[in-house]
DNA sequence: GTCTATACACAGATAGAC
DNA sequence: GTCTATCTGTGTATAGAC
C-alpha cells in the first residue's frame, strides 16, 4: 500500500508537469500552434508517455482548462469568505484576478471558434461541472449587483458573465503588454476600469 | 487591348471569389481551421488555381485582411464627410460598424498569437499601409475626444484604438449570438454601450 | 490559367521493446 | 510507465498535361 501510494505520487507529479506545460503553451501559443511534441519536451518526457496519461490533445487542453477553472473557483471561494464586500467589488476582484493571470502568462486560452475542441469540452464532465459551478457563483454576485443598482439591469445577466470570461483572454491586454510602455499594474488597472466603467472620464463628485 | 482588359476582368472576378471565400472562412472557422481545399471549393475552382493567384495561405489571409481594412477605411471616410458629428459619436459609429460586421459573419479574424502569421502580416506592405492609415484616422478622433473630455485622458490614446480593434472580434458577440435569445440589434446596442460606458447603470439626469 | 495528380512535411497517435 | 521508432492522416504546396 505504501509502495502503491508512492507510485501514485510519482504519477501525480508527472501529470502535473504535463498539465503545467500545456497551461504555459496554451497561454502563449494557443491551442492550434501547440504541439504534443512541445508538451512532451516541456514536461521532460517522451511523447508516448504523455499519451499514457492523456488520450488526446483535446484531453490535454481540457485538463489545463479544468485546472484553470479550479484556480478560479478557489479564488472566488476565497472572496466569498469576506461577505461584507459589495457584489460589484467582488466581481471587480474576479476580473482583476483574470487579467493578472493573463499578464503573468498563466491563463490558458482556447480558440472560441474551433468546433471540434468546443464539442469535446462540452462533453467533458469535469470541465462542465467546474464551468457551471463557477458561473453559478458569479451569477449570484451579478444578480445582487443588478438588484442593488451597481450594474445596469438593462443588460442580460448572462452578458456580465460573458464579459468576465472574455476579459480573461482580452487581446487588449496582450497589445498593451507588447507595446512595452506600461507596467503590469497600469494595464491591470486600465483594463479593469474600462470593463466596468467604460472609457468615459470619471464624473466629478 | 480590349481582349486583355477582358481577361483581366475575368481574373479579377476569380480573385474576388477567392478572397470572399477566405473572408467567410476566417470569420467562421478562423485561420488555423481554414484549409486551402475549402477555399478552393468555396471559390469554385481547383486548389492549384488558388495558388496561381496567391502564393501561400498566409497571403490569402493577408488579402482578406486588406479587404476588411479597405471596408473599414471606406466606412471611416464616409463618416468624415459629416464633420459636425462629435468625435465620440464617430468612434461609436466605428465600433458599431465593426460589431455589426462580426454579427453578419463578414469580419475576418486572425489568431492574435500566431507568430508566423503575425510576422508575415507585418511584412506585408499593403496590409501595413492600410492598418496605419486606419489607425491614424481613428487617432484623430480619439485625441479630439480626449481633449474635449468625452473620453478619459487617464487612458493612453493607444488603448482606445486597441479596444476598437478588440471589439471587432469580441467573443462576447459570438456568445450572445450563440445563446439565440437576442436580436442582432440588441447585441449591437449592448456591446457598443458597454464598450464606451461600461456596465454601470446610466446616471440619472 | 485551369485542371488532376502528386510530392513533401508535419503533427497526432500507436507499436513494441524494456 | 517510459522510451525509440514508426504509422497514418491531413494539409500546404507544386508538377505537368491541356
Amino acid at each position: 500500500m505504501a509502495r502503491l501510494s508512492y507510485k501514485e505520487q510519482i504519477q501525480r507529479v508527472r501529470e502535473d508537469a504535463i498539465v503545467e506545460a500545456v497551461n504555459r503553451l496554451l497561454a502563449t501559443k494557443g491551442y492550434d500552434a501547440m504541439t504534443v511534441d512541445e508538451v512532451a519536451a516541456e514536461a521532460g518526457m517522451a511523447k508516448a508517455s504523455v499519451y499514457k496519461h492523456f488520450a488526446s490533445k483535446e484531453d490535454l487542453a481540457a485538463a489545463a482548462m479544468v485546472r484553470a477553472l479550479d484556480r478560479a473557483v478557489a479564488f472566488v471561494d476565497g472572496l466569498r469568505e469576506q461577505p461584507d464586500a459589495s457584489p460589484i467589488d467582488q466581481l471587480k476582484a474576479v476580473a482583476g484576478w483574470a487579467i493578472a493571470s493573463q499578464l503573468e502568462g498563466e491563463m490558458p486560452s482556447l480558440p472560441s471558434q474551433n468546433s471540434a475542441l468546443s464539442n469535446s469540452l462540452q462533453a467533458n464532465e469535469a470541465y462542465m461541472d467546474r464551468l457551471i459551478s463557477l458561473s453559478n457563483k458569479l451569477s449570484i454576485w451579478i444578480t445582487q449587483a443588478q438588484t442593488s443598482g451597481q450594474i445596469s439591469s438593462d443588460l442580460p445577466a448572462e452578458m456580465m458573465l460573458y464579459i468576465l470570461f472574455a476579459r480573461a483572454c482580452d487581446p487588449v491586454v496582450g497589445m498593451l503588454k507588447a507595446s512595452g510602455m506600461y507596467t503590469n499594474e497600469q494595464i491591470l488597472a486600465w483594463v479593469t476600469a474600462t470593463t466596468f466603467d467604460g472609457v468615459r472620464p470619471p464624473s466629478k463628485a
